[in-house]
DNA sequence: GTTCTTCCATACCGTAAGGTATGGTACGGT
DNA sequence: ACCGTACCATACCTTACGGTATGGAAGAAC
């Protein structure tokens, strides 16, 4: 199987890249890390720049639908329950939250990152925002859906960040809105249909 | 005035930062788009690192307190109007636009830009925050002020940025829905009047 | 007019990093 | 046994960049 050694170019590049940044994912240290020399990283890659895009693909496939998949999976069938599983589910992930805003950095000067960072906001915003109309289907569930990101990417970049209790009752208060919205809108009549 | 040429170089810096972030701040570069040599910055600036953190003090300074100052200014007395003036400034500057989350960026893996960054948050923060206040002293407040900054923070950070107009709206939905509530709590719950 | 200070240019060095060229080893196919 | 290919090491080149040393031009101070 000759992706074994690769993956662990990929893998070990990912790390580096949550502990450091791009910047400090250099061909040298990568391999001084891995014990090997260029003469291998050159047979597997076409280059920095053809690594830095295996290192995006690698990136989306191991992150990006993670969170997705794993709530979907839950027996829970309410668009609130799999809200409040998800933020849960986003905030536990350590890992996860070192290497995304890594690659958000990293997106905000490459043309490859960015491309790959605007596929999972769209993504991921869809999602939210399927979930919260799934709880009153109204304009306000997309603004909540969108808020609901907004707070999550936003703690990650202020200083210091968020703390995950305070952001878990941010949303949580989003959602509680949400439902609170619908059920007066249902008893007052105003906003009735949505399309 | 021996400033007149310092400044010189950090406005330049500043620039540079906003197009490709502190990585691209070079002495090289610099000196390039200057037209001078590294025997003027060696001059200035006690090496690189001295000049970063020059740059921060620039920063800080030039941008930081600015919006608070100009809404501070305005004939505006309630705090919804500030916020709204505020977040209407906020949106309209495209220099700091772009520049912010530059340095937001270097805020992670530098230990003076977070400081920096660091001191801005906290401000910003507490006078969103005493401006919901304003509005109605409640827990909401504080969480409506923090969520209104997350929203600004966020938006610079997806990909791509969140659109201007959508930011507005979702900061407005958030006053409106402060206000509402501040209406809703006096009396128990009970009182409908509102203007 | 001499001297000191400010401001800046020129030239040079060391290091880190990307990249290339080349050879060597292990292994599977025939 | 032979050969080709995958995999990797070694050595070397070039560039970019931070940093230093030195000297020179211009003006203020005396």
């Amino acid at each position: 199987m000759p992706a074994a050694s690769k993956e662990r170019w990929l893998d070990e590049g990912l790390a580096m890249l949550a502990e450091t940044g791009i910047s400090g994912v250099t061909i040298d240290a990568l391999s001084r890390r891995l014990g090997l020399t260029k003469g291998s990283f050159y047979h597997h890659f076409k280059g920095l720049h053809g690594y830095r895009a295996d290192l995006l693909q690698h990136f989306e496939k191991r992150e990006s639908q993670a969170f997705i998949d794993l709530v979907e999976a839950l027996p829970v069938d309410d668009g609130a329950g799999k809200l409040r599983a998800l933020i849960e589910a986003a905030v536990a992930d350590e890992a996860s939250v070192n290497l995304e805003p890594r690659v958000r950095i990293w997106a905000s000067h490459d043309d490859l990152a960015r491309a790959c960072i605007e596929r999972v906001d769209a993504q991921r915003v869809e999602y939210l925002r399927r979930q919260c109309r799934a709880i009153t289907d109204s304009e306000l569930a997309d603004q909540t859906g969108t808020m609901i990101y907004l707070v999550g990417i936003g703690s990650g970049h202020i200083v210091p960040p968020l703390p995950v209790g305070e952001q878990v009752r941010l949303c949580e208060r989003l959602i509680s809105d949400l439902e609170a919205t619908g059920t007066a809108s249902r008893s007052d009549g105003t906003e009735g249909s949505n399309s």
